[in-house]
DNA sequence: CAGTCTTCTCAGCCGCCTCTCAGGCGGGCA
DNA sequence: TGCCCGCCTGAGAGGCGGCTGAGAAGACTG
């Protein structure tokens, strides 16, 4: 969610958490334009006026660069751009403030249910599975019991499986500061091998030295 | 293309043609399904109606499989299942009979786009390849083994594979610094050698002397 | 308020990676 | 044929990235 009035945001963040979305928030049109252009993500809220670079300019950047990431508009309905300008730019759907929380909602579950047929409910690399509205994960049949933090680092890994991930990504996202020390990262890697892996004699979650860390698709 | 109306799917298959496609035609559901599971289609276009088994059951059962292919489904319009029905099965797109050939065109260019932008980039040469999001390396399909500094020369070769590219440049944009002895890329030049080459027989890092090295664009 | 769980910091250890060095090889040229 | 210079490579030292056990501080629960 690209939106810079931060009540707002965070609003909207806890609102969306308690539905089982998980997000991610940027302040302004540069911050979010990089958080998108990583990737990751199902579908992408973004106000128009923003600081630093307009919604506007997010979208016509991202789909100019070939990032076809569902995007839900919104805009002040006095601002300087309307709907149609806003679908014509390549956005997926489009709200005018002030829009009614149930709305978005319902909005957001199509924009994600037009994708829902590619993109499976349930996290899996080979016989490890997360499933993030129920909070669970399972290697085969025998579940595992994670904390949170755990499982926001495995939910995260997952979803860009096979990918080589640094530690100031998962720093970004998983812990939403990107200054802490890495070493806490380590740790919780190390966490997760001690639950999800050495177990069952698995190494999924391998070290790339000097790059960060890649789950195996195959689960290792 | 799946299309049991012998006459339409000839003409639409000679006009993708004239467009730059290639396209493999199914005139019976099994059939489809069948040539679908091979893989390697960047499309499917699939008729609803269609003997011994519907493009409905065609696409649930290719999604039920985990077979992610993009589908544009084609339907008549006083058909027994309508659009929202075809979206659930997880289509990706959908197209009322009589439709215009220039929308089906349209359309597939746009399943094609997207995806294009959700497969990451691979560099090759010959038959190695190097996947800068997974930091991996095969010859072949033999997974390569390389620390970081190895893959990062690689990887700049690779992305001017066929160039004479001298010591002085792999030094600037590998090692970011430009007054280190050269013999530092001699020494890995030999450790890529080693790796990629070697073992295989081939010959794909060349040294031009007095100019530096070159990587064969076919894989040497 | 006690007990438990979770998160995070810290420091020490380990092993791989990086780079240097020196000797060897061979192509080009006189 | 013999020399020079550019390139190759084996050996080894040192550094640094990553791992982990211990424990402190904070959050949650009953």
């Amino acid at each position: 969610m690209v939106e810079d009035e931060r009540r707002m945001a965070a609003a909207l963040q806890r609102g969306l958490q308690a539905e089982g979305f998980a997000v991610d928030l940027a302040h302004d049109g540069e911050d979010g334009l990089h958080q998108a252009r990583q990737g990751g993500y199902d579908v992408v809220v973004l106000d128009i006026m923003l600081p630093r670079l307009s919604g506007y300019n997010v979208c016509k950047q991202l789909r100019a660069e070939e990032n076809w990431v569902p995007i839900l508009m919104l805009s002040a309905k006095d601002g300087e751009y309307d709907m149609a300008d806003g679908l014509d730019l390549g956005a997926d759907d489009y709200l005018t403030k002030p829009f009614s929380y149930v709305v978005l909602v319902a909005r957001l579950r199509a924009l994600l249910r037009r994708d829902a047929g590619r993109r499976p409910a349930v996290l899996s690399a080979g016989d490890l599975t997360l499933d993030p509205a129920r909070r669970k994960v399972a290697r085969g049949d025998r579940q595992v019991e994670l904390t949170p933090r755990e499982f926001a680092l495995l939910e995260y890994l997952m979803r860009r499986h096979d990918e080589v991930v640094s530690k100031a990504e998962i720093l970004e996202h998983v812990w939403d500061t990107f200054d802490t020390d890495p070493n806490v990262v380590e740790v919780y890697v190390g966490y997760l091998r001690r639950k999800v892996d050495a177990p069952f004699g698995r190494n999924a979650l391998q070290t790339v030295r000097g790059a960060g860390y890649r789950l195996a698709g195959d689960g290792g």
